[in-house]
DNA sequence: AAATCGGGGGT
DNA sequence: ACCCCAGATTT
């Protein structure tokens, strides 16, 4: 299965030798901090490059270092994090920055021990920070360099499964070059996004195709072996765009979602799961529901106009959204009942609230329909 | 082992 | 429409 060990130093020093010859100017490879490669790691995890970049400016523009982000208010993480994603992400860096501070003396471990206590900082985190901060002989797998492996030493194991990601960090631990460790690792995974990619790889131009084995048994599109993730199950959701009167003209109702669970703490409009199909088009069945929808949450509505459609897709949920506005009703109070807090706010105050694009896309195009606000 | 947890870009 | 992305955590 696994090449000799000529192939292996051959595939290491020629990769090496390719990301020296010429690489990204990626800012995060303009820093030595450990901490500002941690941020850039965290911030990777299931992103994109291209995505990731503007975030990671703003980020540390705003926490420099360890303590400006141990010392910071939670809201203002989370609002930085705003449309990045994977929203614990921010919760687990911030508590773990401040796990640095105290006990490390907000110096960022060296060792796999103690980096790995850290929250948000798995095994590909943990290699990731140890070898290219710290040039420490240790792997940082993640889906490029299990690609990349996968094809070079034609495996053919189904890369979902914990398993293999620890034959692959056994494999990648074998080949780093002596010293070389940050380097290399980063090397594996430029070579995953620029030439050896998902779907058709640029074998063409690969340094290593002479002795790729998935290329040499034309198996290079067959790999890797990946498992298909279930589809996301279909939600329909009414929302309640609630327009401030008298005190309130001019603003919204918005709450903050629960500590736990999707979106957490995160701010949205009110709403509320409907049923399958009964009011899928009939409107005044969806009111209805709106109406129930929102009565759970101690919310009693008026005046529903339907307003808008709105969709967005989780990895395991796919929200199909109705927005209606309407008011409150007369001598209806904010309920004060959990999980939800509730607030009214207007245009500007809405800045400074962290909300998932699903309801920056909605309130972009309210304000831009009501511009009296 | 399977589910949860976002969002966007490429094909 | 589907796939994948510099994954981690919980069940």
């Amino acid at each position: 299965m696994t090449l000799d060990f000529k192939h292996r130093s051959y595939f290491s020093e020629q990769l090496l030798a390719w990301y020296r010859r010429g690489n990204r100017d990626l800012p995060w490879r303009r820093s030595r901090d450990p901490y500002h490669i941690w941020v850039s790691e965290v911030m990777l995890q299931q992103t994109r490059v291209e995505t990731v970049i503007p975030y990671y400016h703003r980020f540390l523009e705003r926490f420099p270092t360890i303590e400006a982000l141990a010392d910071a208010p939670e809201d203002d993480v989370l609002k930085l994090w705003e449309g990045l994603g994977y929203y614990s992400r921010a919760r687990n860096l911030q508590a773990a920055v401040r796990e640095v501070k105290e006990r490390y003396g907000s110096v960022v471990p060296d060792t796999p021990e103690d980096i790995s206590t850290l929250k948000g900082v798995g095994p590909y985190t943990s290699g990731a920070i140890l070898s290219i901060a710290y040039n420490k002989p240790v792997p940082a797998v993640d889906g490029n360099v299990m690609r990349v492996l996968s094809r070079f030493f034609l495996i053919e194991d189904d890369i979902m499964k914990p398993a293999t990601r620890k034959v692959m960090e056994k494999l990648a631990c074998e080949l780093i070059p002596e010293g070389a460790a940050g380097d290399f690792n980063q090397a594996l995974m430029e070579f995953g996004a620029l030439v050896c990619t998902p779907r058709s790889p640029h074998c063409m131009t690969c340094p290593v195709m002479e002795h790729c084995a998935a290329r040499l048994e034309g198996m290079e599109q067959e790999l890797p072996v990946k498992k298909k993730a279930k589809p996301p199950r279909p939600e329909r959701r009414l929302a309640a765009l609630i327009e401030g009167t008298g005190e309130q003209e001019g603003k919204v109702l918005i709450r903050q979602r629960p500590q736990e669970g999707l979106l957490a703490r995160m701010w949205e409009l009110p709403h509320g799961l409907a049923g399958d199909s009964a009011g899928q088009e009939d409107e005044a069945l969806a009111i209805g529901e709106l109406h129930e929808a929102m009565r759970r949450d101690g919310l009693s509505i008026t005046q529903v106009q339907p307003y808008m459609s709105a969709e967005h897709t989780f990895s395991h949920i796919h929200w199909d959204m109705q927005v209606y506005r309407c008011r409150l009703a007369a001598g209806g109070d904010l309920p004060d009942l959990l999980p939800y807090h509730y607030r009214w706010v207007g245009l500007a105050e809405l800045e400074q609230y962290a909300l998932p694009n699903v309801f920056v896309r909605i309130f972009r195009k309210y304000f831009k329909d009501m511009p009296a606000s």
